[in-house]
DNA sequence: ATCCCGAGGG
DNA sequence: CCCTCTGGAT
């Protein structure tokens, strides 16, 4: 068995080695492709983006021939729009993916020569990139500790009894309390133990999508069912 | 606040 | 059938 707890390699380049999807929001997901599996800072941007609005396993289902015929930011930005958008009509939206992507690598090459910048402002300022999109790049490929409240971490954290604020960097902080809270069981005040929030944020992810689900939370199997006020009885 | 505009699940 | 999907731009 794996031991608790996340580990995450803080460097300037690659992805961080092993994060271990492991601990009390815990267990494995066996086959459970994310952030990680990505070869580099260029694909893991363009698979994120792709991962708006659409569910992990369909964009999935589509990024290995996708970056295999467009491997880089050059070669994308030049790619025929309309190949691109055929082979993105499975996730919905008509063209407006492909063209979000192409001008993504437009802009990667013009600004950055094709690198993908660990820079948040930077990356922002890219076509299609915002905060969240910037946060998770920078977090698992850079190495920062940063925790996005995307849909999933919205949505267990509301079911954990967040109220809602909306300063977004008091949202982050309460967010990240309540879930490490929750999630490890510590009053985290003398333990001055820093969190990986990245690697939180992924298993927050993988948790939302797999158990917190929207529509039928699985509470059943949810090993935080027993201290969340919204689960449900089987 | 609304659009994007579609497949798939509950 | 209706809602949801690792948001971003307007």
């Amino acid at each position: 068995m794996t031991t608790p707890g996340t580990t995450a390699t803080h460097g300037d380049r690659g992805p961080a080695d092993v994060i271990e999807v492991d601990d009390r929001l815990g267990r494995t997901y066996p086959g459970a492709r994310t952030e990680l599996d990505h070869r580099d800072a260029f694909e893991l941007l363009v698979a994120t983006v792709l991962s708006a609005q659409t569910t992990d396993v369909r964009v999935n289902s589509l990024t290995p021939e996708l970056f295999s015929r467009w491997p880089d930011a050059a070669a994308l930005a030049g790619a025929d729009e309309e190949q691109v958008t055929a082979l993105l009509r499975p996730l919905g939206m008509g063209g407006t993916r492909a063209a979000r992507i192409i001008g993504l690598a437009q802009g990667l090459l013009r600004d950055h020569s094709g690198q993908v910048p660990d820079d948040q402002e930077a990356l922002e300022a890219l076509p299609g990139v915002g905060r969240k999109t910037a946060y998770v790049v920078r977090g698992t490929w850079f190495g920062h500790s940063l925790l996005a409240v995307d849909t999933h971490v919205a949505r267990l954290s509301r079911r954990l009894g967040w109220t809602g604020s909306k300063d977004p960097v008091k949202v982050e902080t309460d967010v990240v309390a309540l879930v490490e809270q929750a999630a490890t069981g510590s009053h985290g005040k003398g333990g001055s133990e820093e969190i990986d929030l990245t690697a939180l944020h992924l298993r927050l992810i993988l948790h939302g999508r797999r158990v917190c689900l929207a529509r039928a939370p699985q509470c059943g199997t949810c090993v935080l069912a027993d201290i969340c006020p919204s689960a449900e009885v089987a």
